[in-house]
RNA sequence: GGCCCCAUCGUCUAGCCUGGCCCAGGACGCAGCCCUCUCAAGGCUGAAACACGGGUUCGAAUCCCGUUGGGGCUACCA
């Protein structure tokens, strides 16, 4: 493929970019960026009573914090601007007019509540209506109508939406470079609305103008598309532009059960569906986001990727660059998948491994504010000490509050396994142990108490069992002496003593 | 209902186009073992799939047809 490779991500503002919405904009992403093209955002805003203040904003916040820059966009003028629908508006009224001078659109008048009337009573007769060659010359019109009616009505400004005409008795042979071909019967489409009453073009010849304006060369896109193909293909036809080649991707469905992954899903299975949380601007309600949760993006964009795409090795860890040098459309699966979010977390869990500890240890400080006065150095000792435990930053405390505290409790069957008849005496000998150490480091620690135990043929667990619940509260945690080195001489004693007069 | 798309372990998937190397490979999760003062991590091992039925062929997970199942669309929403 030569350099000129345009893609777009070309959501609406309805609301917070879900997902599958991500993952979209991801393949677009590393297809363009693969090819050395161009990634541009446009933003489809032709549905004005369905706009959400806010979501506009959402979806660059989104997308940046996601590490998946745009090259064109709203505030980014490519030259092929502007990048909003709604600020483009001008631009399509003439291009519907082209379509109905050339006999490839007219003008219908119906009131929606006709047609609502014509699809309720063809339901009631176990029948679809479709407006189309079928029954087009029955409905009011600029087919069905004299041109003089026709002229009358427009001159009379009635309301009007222009529709697509639909050919008959034609087969369509439309390639997708996933699926491949794909035949449709155009006796069975509808005449699709193209421009709205309200001035406003819809999707689909706002979409198809604007790709060929914008000059796409490849549209990547949901596979609740495909239907809407064959409209498209007319399109670039009827205007006699060249067709931009079509990538349909598979839908993300639920973790279990029937349909496509919902917002309901997150909610009930506990794992957010948006990368960022999001404010309902009308209902106050709030959605959790994967930044918020403690996703780290690099985590979420791996995970994504593998969701209907892989490379063919047995690799899986991917960075973007390494993403953007692997990715095939080709090697894009045709069918849907189960987003898992066990296996997001397993990704989460590697790439917290991955992160510099300072950084996980300021990150870490701003969550909790017990660690506001505490040594940002101290803090990253321990996150390198206990972050392989660790899947999510706001995980770091309940694995190492006893780092920064006296255990406020022992765990019950911890204790029962570690406290036994002769640990009150044996902790006593071991302060007597731990009391003349000069140089309180890790391997003087090892030496002198592994000495003791085994000089005095004591077994190892009876010391070192009520040793770390002393210190930790509970049988977990990394090496004992790294634990005591980090707290210290006087507070190891002292939890210690603590758990002696507790015997 | 109609139309379109799809179908390998519970899940993500390799293999399918170019049939034999596949009594089907990897990963998540699950179980066990090892490591070990503990919990993890790590290492090793294990259970676990070609939806079904017909063809074609010496031979089919791979090609064809049908059935079943799943998904999407079916708005003056995108």
């Amino acid at each position: 493929m030569s350099n000129n490779v345009r893609v777009r991500f070309a959501p609406s503002p309805t609301g917070p970019l879900h997902i599958g919405g991500v993952r979209t904009a991801l393949f677009n992403y590393l297809f363009a960026k693969k090819h050395k093209g161009s990634f541009i955002l446009r933003i489809e805003d032709t549905d004005q009573n369905r706009y959400v203040e806010g979501a506009e904003q959402y979806l660059v916040d989104a997308l940046n914090w996601c590490n998946i820059p745009y090259d064109e966009g709203p505030e980014k003028d490519g030259g092929f601007g502007p990048y909003r629908q709604s600020e483009r508006k001008e631009i399509y009224a003439q291009y519907a007019e082209q379509l109905i001078a050339s006999g490839n659109a007219y003008y219908a008048f119906d009131s929606a509540e006709t047609l609502d009337f014509h699809r309720k009573d063809h339901e009631e007769k176990g029948k679809t209506f479709i407006y189309n060659w079928h029954n087009r010359e029955k409905l009011s019109n600029s087919l069905s109508l004299s041109k003089a009616e026709v002229e009358k009505k427009l001159a009379n400004s009635e309301e009007y939406v222009i529709r697509f005409k639909s050919p008959k008795d034609e087969t369509l042979h439309l390639t997708d470079i996933i699926r491949g071909e794909i035949t449709i019967d155009t006796n069975i489409l509808d005449d699709k609305v193209l421009f709205k009453s309200d001035g406003m073009p819809t999707y689909h010849l706002a979409n198809i103008v604007d790709d060929h304006l914008m000059e796409i060369s490849h549209v990547i896109r949901g596979e609740e598309w495909l239907p809407s193909l064959a409209l498209h293909f007319q399109l670039y036809q009827a205007f006699g532009w060249e067709s931009p080649q079509f990538a349909h991707l598979p839908l993300i469905l639920k973790p279990t059960g029937k349909g496509k992954l919902s917002k309901r899903d997150g909610d009930k299975l506990g794992f957010p569906v948006f990368p960022l949380e999001w404010k309902d601007p009308k209902t106050a309600e709030i959605s959790r986001g994967y930044k918020e949760d403690g996703y780290f993006p690099e985590a979420m964009i791996n995970f994504l990727a593998f969701l209907g795409w892989n490379p063919g090795t047995e690799q899986e860890i991917f960075n973007l660059n390494e993403l953007i040098n692997a990715f095939e459309l080709e090697r894009v699966h045709k069918a849907g998948a189960r987003f898992d979010p066990e296996k997001i977390k397993w990704f989460n869990h590697h790439y917290m491994q991955e992160q510099n500890d300072l950084a996980l240890a300021k990150a870490f400080q701003q969550l909790k504010p017990e660690l506001s006065a505490i040594d940002l150095e101290y803090i990253a000792t321990v996150v390198a000490l206990v972050k392989e435990r660790a899947t999510f930053v706001n995980g770091l405390w309940d694995l190492s509050h006893y780092f920064f505290e006296a255990p406020p409790s022992y765990d019950e069957k911890a204790a029962k396994k570690a406290f036994k008849e002769g640990t009150k005496d044996l902790l006593l000998q071991l302060v007597s142990v731990i009391q003349p150490i000069e140089d309180f480091m890790v391997e003087n620690l090892q030496t002198q108490i592994k000495g003791w135990i085994t000089e005095n043929n004591i077994g190892f667990g009876q010391v070192m069992m009520p040793l770390r619940l002393s210190l930790v509260g509970a049988l977990q945690g990394p090496d004992v002496f790294d634990i005591m080195f980090m707290i210290g001489k006087t507070e190891s004693i002292k939890r210690i003593e603590k758990t002696i007069n507790l015997l």
